[in-house]
DNA sequence: CAGTATTGCTTGTATTATGCAAGTATATTA
DNA sequence: TAATATACTTGCATAATACAAGCAATACTG
């Protein structure tokens, strides 16, 4: 899709010229529910990114400041990616989203996931907020 | 994007894979928030869709059971595309979405878009449940 | 009821994005 | 210091999207 933002003052569109790609919501993914920030722990996700498109979708996410890049003191090669609070906002809509494929895809997704996402239709605010927390203190959902 | 469904069985991927794209979430703002139907009223959006990849992607929608297309005895030409119940089960998603891009697109988001906003967050649950009301007897939010 | 306009597409072609394989630069390890 | 690991980039094939035009069916108009 031609990236070329600003096609209209619309928020949904606004949101979608943002992260409204298939990879992106999928290194978000990786990051809230898997604890992943390096690139090569993006790169070995069960969907298989190129590293071309990898390399390029992170830079975008970056740009938006949805994710921030800083380098890693521990081993200069592997920089890391972490979400900002612009990218932590999207919490609560990643989850919903996870609740529809929950619900249509019920029978293929992880028990895990399923077992989440009860969590979450008990107390969306109360558990968003808690994952907030965590993503923010280094951790993810499932770790 | 490749289309081949089947990346992995992660609910989230599940979900990019049925509607992850620009404009078959758009289709879905224009019938929730405006109440469009029809072919030529999806056509004249402010984002400017090209007629055959709405074509193609309507007929993505119907396939993926999301949306429903009936014939119009009133007008034969005119079919009526209809929101289904695993298209509603989007609302809570679609707000949270909307209300992200509110958050960050602020002073281009029409006002009424921000009002709107701002009402589903005093009850998110409430306003989800009345918007999907509405939205089934042939309504939607701005109209 | 014949001609014209409207509507919902399809088709053809150009452009852009994605996918895949290979290569490269820098940092770390043995 | 040689080998390995990591994070990319590059080149090319394929797929998706964009744009313009055309077409068939239906509806409206004189």
């Amino acid at each position: 899709m031609k990236r070329k933002a600003g096609k209209s003052n619309c928020a949904i569109n606004y949101s979608l010229e943002t992260f409204g790609d298939m990879w992106s919501l999928l290194i978000i993914r990786d990051i809230i529910l898997f604890g992943k920030h390096t690139y090569g722990e993006f790169l070995d996700s069960d969907e298989r990114i190129a590293t071309n498109i990898l390399a390029s979708k992170l830079s975008c996410l970056v740009s938006a400041e949805i994710l921030h890049k800083s380098s890693n003191p521990a081993d200069k090669r592997k920089d890391i990616y972490t979400i900002t609070e612009k990218g932590l906002a999207l919490i609560p809509m990643f989850f919903e989203m996870m609740e529809w494929g929950v619900k249509y895809n019920d029978l293929k997704t992880p028990k895990e996931a399923v077992d989440f996402i009860k969590k979450f239709k008990k107390n969306k605010i109360k558990v968003a907020q808690e994952v907030m927390e965590k993503v923010r203190a280094g951790g993810s959902v499932f770790s």
